[in-house]
DNA sequence: TATGAATGAGCGTTCATTCAT
DNA sequence: TATGAATGAACGCTCATTCAT
């Protein structure tokens, strides 16, 4: 029951949108009655807030695993495959996605996902020291930032936006130079 | 009439943010009535259309301006000159542009402002006719597409996000520096 | 506009009761839409609440006639006076009173018409010194508090209760009798 | 099982008061499910009927005992005996009374515990016909009518109202004194 | 043209009641 | 019999939109 409300409220989302997304609407889609919809969740937010949940953990998970096998490939290599990862998960999520970011007061640059983003963070730190060892503190947290920002963005582009003329594989292989170029600084220890 | 309303919805939405952002209360803030503003504006879509247009007007004029006086400057410099500037008018803009983002129905990812974009793009595509000239148009633009979204989103983060630690100068000399090396096949050459 | 609505809420009140005062109700009943009802009251509470006060400031205004005209007769005739005086007013607002009791916390008990109590409590500690100036304060007060509640259910009952086989006036008298009787120590000093 | 959901309902009317007592409440009070209570109960009000009837009920046993007792004793010495039992009844049932004041129709002033009034009022008849019997009969009813409504309304007030700086007992002493006085047209052969 | 009172569909939420199991 | 998930009408309230003046 639950996963079938949650399914005809990701339904909602991706037809009407986010400020279509009404506890009614997404009952009568769910053809359930809105007093089950209470049953299992106590308020809307709840329900959004698990809609939210689920798909920042499925995304999460692939994360992971992408983050876990990275380690092990060169650099570029690495950061292509989690970039890939990141892209085919969003896409899987697409609705939620969408949806979600609009919602976050401070739209897509700042609270999408935000576990996605500590989670990315925290290994790309490693990353950098790794790679870049004698890159001031200071300096490699703006990078970081920065290429947070780069990150998600350019997956959220490529996941959700239609590209005419380009494949996804290549913005995603021009995504991860930028990375490497961008996060080290002498690139070309990094190739 | 049209510009007292859209100023007193720019306040409201400040004030208030989107969810605060009533017919009734831009017509009073403005000091109109209700009829009146819906002389003016069919509905309420195309009052925020039009609110959201003369912002992104503005952005524009400030970016052309941009623009036009990096041609003159070194690549790097003309880069950073161009996102300074962007970030600039993005923060004059604060209120109706966060706004707007969190609004549009795909979000950040696809019509923040879609003008800049477009005329961003176009300038941009004779940077790199001029600084790579041997790269392939498809190769191109699919650099360039990225690049819009790098871009875009590093200023917007730049100019609505506090960025604890990191001065908003050295953001942009770091976006400036990105966007050089992904724009460029072999970004010595724009040294 | 206000008192149409008013007048709505008062007649739901007579029909349906208490509970069934819901806001889409009364707007019907008005001929008027919920949207306007909301134009002129807050919320429910204000408009129960302006209802109660209107009862409440006029059977107020009825009851300091008749005490200010009680004050220059004797005893018994002025207390009869005053009696007969409230049981008008009370069957003039009968169906805002009757609902107003019930949704006081405690009923009748306590908090009907809490404005006409406290009036009425007030001129009767002078009545109490004047006749009796003797009793000891914590003794008057006993007697009056306990006649404030024989006067509110006496008169609520002789104005809402249809009382077959007795006439309204002998109940009066009898409620006077009994009112003099239990306010002063000697009754007789009040014959 | 009825009265495992009854006394449920006392609880639930306890601690959430009257707004409070949904049947699904009551149920999951009881430690039942809803369909079992409606099993037991046509629907809510039902219910509410039976909760009334019993605490009434039980009322009318101490009342019954009292009036027998009082039968025996001097007349004001028997009125303050039924007073302070009623009272002491109220209180016990404090939850039920207060709620049941609160909801019904025409509140305090004619359907509190209507059995109580009536059986109050058959045994005033006869006290009434022993000590004063030679009071025409229609006069008789209208003191008994009024005697009822002050006898109810003192024993609620005492019972359920704080009454700061007067004790309890002080308080039905002088309710006593007042019917008594009331009743009877010559009060010193009561004395 | 300008006004602003009026509208009413729709929102999030509750809860008495039903019925398949 | 007992269960409790499911129902849906109704609640208080909002706000984009209209139209008589």
């Amino acid at each position: 029951m639950i996963d079938r409300i949650l399914g005809a409220a990701a339904q909602v989302l991706a037809e009407r949108g986010y400020a279509g997304l009404s506890t009614n609407q997404v009952a009568a889609r769910a053809g359930v009655s809105v007093g089950s919809l209470y049953r299992y969740f106590g308020d809307k937010n709840e329900l959004i807030e698990l809609l939210r949940a689920r798909s920042s953990e499925d995304v999460l998970t692939q994360l992971t695993g992408a983050l876990t096998a990275a380690v092990a490939m060169p650099a570029r290599e690495g950061v292509r495959h989690v970039l890939a990862t990141l892209v085919a998960a969003l896409k899987r999520h697409r609705a939620v996605t969408a949806a979600m970011i609009d919602e976050s007061p401070l739209g897509a640059h700042a609270n999408i996902l935000p576990e996605v983003e500590r989670q990315l963070a925290q290994v790309t730190r490693i990353f950098v020291a790794v790679h870049a060892p004698d890159l001031p503190a200071a300096e490699a947290e703006a990078r970081i930032h920065l290429a947070m920002g780069v990150t998600l963005n350019a997956c959220l582009r490529i996941a959700l936006q239609p590209s005419p003329g380009i494949t996804e594989d290549r913005l995603i292989d021009l995504t991860a130079d930028l990375l490497v170029l961008g996060l080290l600084p002498d690139p070309l220890t990094a190739r």
